[in-house]
DNA sequence: ACCGGTATGCTACTAATTTAGCACTATGCT
DNA sequence: AGCATAGTGCTAAATTAGTAGCATACCGGT
């Protein structure tokens, strides 16, 4: 399992990086220093920017004076990814489990609106299952 | 977010001893050694887990003559705290996104019997938010 | 009583990560 | 022109992680 180990072979301070990346979307360096955690030098987030950007996790695009970071994998991959893991070590790849543990916690109650879009999802899944 | 990274700092091969011990639920430093990416030598194995014991993470119990080791946070807890770190980051906290992204990937197909389990524990969550 | 398996506690070395400084360039603004 | 802001490349040092070896101890079976 997992043999992709290679490819994702982040350092913590890569992970935060590729993190604040995700959330944000796109974000300049002083950015992504100012959101992580116990912030390093503005030095140090660049030297590891450029570590990202040699191993191809991240690119840039140039906006005015500077340059807005942002991850190479689309967030849909790379959470399909964290996903694919996460079944896979805690539920033994059994992805209903997972789905029933995401829904039975009780961090904050879900909205009806909320309910509502994961019984369209299902109901999505369904036809296309008979489809099939 | 995430504060607690102090806790759950683990390093690569931390984290794969920790990722084989989740799946097993339980293992010998051998079982262990043979379920890691390119095993490192048995050694190498007891000196991880030696540092993880020290950090608290896992904790072991005697059988005859090996020991078994285990995690000490118990995989729902650990389950829901990596579940917790993945919606925040790629879904922004919305946990029905993050279901509805779950449910739509296509590794495998559900079966029938994992959808009934989903709309089992989705009916469950409205009963509960009407009793409210 | 000895052997094999499993454990322990060191020690030591190498590799990777993390950190930050320095010198310098380019651009936009006052 | 000069300054602030953003960038680049290089270097170097400190810390952490990863690896393995060695000597030793305990227990169960032949």
């Amino acid at each position: 399992m997992s043999s992709e180990d290679t490819h994702l072979h982040l350092s913590r301070r890569e992970r935060q990086i590729m993190d604040v990346l995700y959330a944000a979307q796109e974000a300049s360096a002083a950015d992504i220093q100012a959101q992580m955690p116990n912030s390093p030098s503005y030095s140090t987030v660049r030297a590891l920017l450029r570590k990202l950007l040699d191993k191809g996790h991240v690119s840039f695009r140039e906006d005015g004076p500077r340059y807005l970071y942002q991850p190479v994998v689309s967030k849909a991959e790379a959470s399909g990814g964290a996903m694919r893991r996460l079944v896979d070590t805690f539920f033994a790849g059994d992805r209903a489990a997972a789905v029933v543990g995401l829904l039975g916690r009780n961090d904050k109650d879900l909205s009806s609106d909320d309910i509502e879009q994961i019984e369209a999802a299902l109901k999505a899944l369904k036809r296309e299952r008979r489809g099939d």
